[in-house]
Parts: structure tokens; C-alpha cells; sequence
DNA sequence: CGTCTTTGACCTGCGC
DNA sequence: GCGCAGGTCAAAGACG
């Protein structure tokens, strides 16, 4: 975790060389150098991450997708940089400021705080979860802030979880949360459905178990679900969130209105 | 009253 | 063998 040079997590580095969101897998050949690309890339996300950060502004919802984005952003992009073993994979996400103190990362899973202890490389305390579903399931997760960002929240799931997640769906259906599943099955573009919380801070991924035998939600998260298609999902449910937001909408009406006010000689504001 | 979190003690692996 | 650091256990308290 040293090589973070911008207060990122590090993990996100290799990741970000591609793009705003990293793809997994093998990186294809480095057509310039790692650290120019590198830079050039965290640059760049951190310009998109402001912009976004500006226009999302009090717009709960939208700012859970923008969280997401992060998140994914800044998971592990090669397998050399942040899976030491196999079976373990770190996940990075931004904490709300709120949630300054809080050491949780809700990934869709139950889990059961078994441990907490301050490791001698930072300074916040790591702690340790279970799955609560099932005793006999063999995950653990380890949940620890960044030394160099408290708001970043770093995860490792060490194994993989041995039955279904648990449906939230329903669960945030039935509480006033948004939901794109039907709307991604209907449009057959992408396997898996995005679910936000009444209070837009937490997110769900749901990817169907029976589509990829053998996988599980978390992993999904972390290994495989960062794709172009996946990409595209993103961007259309912040689209289509923001659209159909009519505060967004006024709001991006006056600011436009308001510019193209400016531009016009003798126009005083 | 059941469940979950907290936290100090204990266990284990590893480097010297 | 010893010490250190990470990981786990389990009793006690908090909470709904």
C-alpha cells in the first residue's frame, strides 16, 4: 500500500491505467509507460470524480451510484497487485463523512463482527466479519480505513461464500428503494440489477447465481463485474436516476439557462 | 430475551 | 526459543 502516491487506495492503480473504471483481468500491453498512464488516469478521475461530486450535490440517490463508481474504481485490477493468495480479494470504497467512524462496508451479505484490532501500519482499527447466514459458510471479510484516507474503506474477503445471498430485493423493494432490475432483465443487457436504499447510501448488486455457476455476489463485485457492459449499466442508471429526478432536472435547467445567460453581450447577473 | 457489538485475553505463525 | 504482530475467542454489555 505504499505506492499510492495521491491518497488513493493503491489498489486502484493498476485499475485506474484503463479508464475512470478499471477492467479486471490481463491489462493489455502498455503502449506508453505504466506510471504515465497511471497518472494520467488518476487525473482524469479525479477531475470526473469532482465534476460528478459538484453536480451530485444533495442528490442522495444519484450520489450512491456515484459511490459505486468509486468503489468499483478502485478495486483490483490485476491479480499480481492485490491477490497475495488466491481466494483473497480486496475491495475499496468512500465512506460517507458521516459515517467517519463507522468500519462497515454493506456489500449485500450479512455479516458478524467477530474481532476488531489496531494493526501497526495504520492507525485505525481493522476489524473482523464472518457471514452470519451461515455458520458453516467459510468467508471472512477484514474491514479497514486507509491510513492516508479515513473515508476510504478497504475490504478483503479472504474465500468465497457457500450459498445464495440473501434477497434483498425485496427487502429494499418494500422500503420506497430503487430498483433497475426488471428493467435491465427487460432490456437483456446486462445479467444483474442495481438496488439503492431509501436514503441512497447503500447499494446492492444482485447478479443471478444460476448465470455464472460457482460465483457469488461479492466476488462479482470485486473479480468480474467491472466490464464495459458493466460500465454502460452505470452510466445509464445515473442517467436515468438524474432524469427522472425533476429537482435534478430544474436544477440543471437554471444552471444551463443561467450560463447561456452569460454568454450574451450586455447581460448583467 | 435474543441478537449483535465490544474488547481484553489468548492462540498461532513467522522472523530473528 | 523468544518476541512480535495478526487473527480468533468468548464474556459482558448494549440494543431493539
Amino acid at each position: 500500500m505504499e505506492d499510492s502516491s495521491n491518497g488513493e487506495c493503491s489498489s486502484h492503480a493498476a485499475g485506474a491505467a484503463s479508464g475512470l473504471l478499471p477492467l479486471f483481468g490481463p491489462s493489455p500491453p502498455p503502449a506508453e509507460s505504466l506510471e504515465g498512464r497511471l497518472r494520467r488516469a488518476s487525473e482524469e478521475n479525479r477531475r470526473l470524480a469532482g465534476a460528478l461530486d459538484a453536480i451530485l450535490a444533495d442528490r442522495p440517490g444519484a450520489r450512491a451510484l456515484a459511490a459505486v463508481g468509486n468503489a468499483v474504481a478502485q478495486a483490483p485490477a490485476t491479480a499480481d497487485a492485490v491477490e497475495p493468495r488466491p481466494g483473497v480479494r480486496t475491495v475499496c470504497a468512500r465512506a460517507e463523512p458521516a459515517d467517519a467512524d463507522a468500519n462497515h462496508l454493506n456489500d449485500g451479505y450479512h455479516w458478524r463482527k467477530y474481532g476488531q484490532k489496531v494493526t501497526r501500519d495504520n492507525p485505525y482499527p481493522r476489524a473482523y466479519f464472518r457471514c452470519a447466514h451461515s455458520p458453516s459458510c467459510p468467508i471472512k471479510k477484514k474491514v479497514q480505513r486507509s491510513a492516508e484516507d479515513k473515508l476510504m474503506l478497504v475490504a478483503t474477503y479472504e474465500g468465497e461464500h457457500n450459498h445464495a445471498r440473501r434477497d434483498l430485493q425485496s427487502e429494499y423493494a418494500s422500503s420506497n428503494a430503487f430498483t433497475s432490475s426488471q428493467q435491465q432483465q427487460q432490456a437483456g443487457s446486462w445479467p444483474c440489477s442495481i438496488s439503492i436504499d431509501s436514503l441512497g447510501r447503500t447499494i446492492t448488486f444482485d447478479l443471478p447465481d444460476q448465470q455464472r455457476p460457482g460465483s457469488n455476489a461479492a466476488e462479482e463485485v470485486v473479480g468480474e463485474v467491472v466490464t464495459p457492459e458493466f460500465r454502460k449499466v452505470l452510466v445509464d442508471e445515473l442517467a436515468s436516476l438524474l432524469k427522472n429526478d425533476s429537482e435534478f432536472m430544474e436544477s440543471l435547467t437554471s444552471a444551463v439557462a443561467a450560463r447561456m445567460m452569460e454568454r450574451i453581450p450586455g447581460h448583467i447577473s
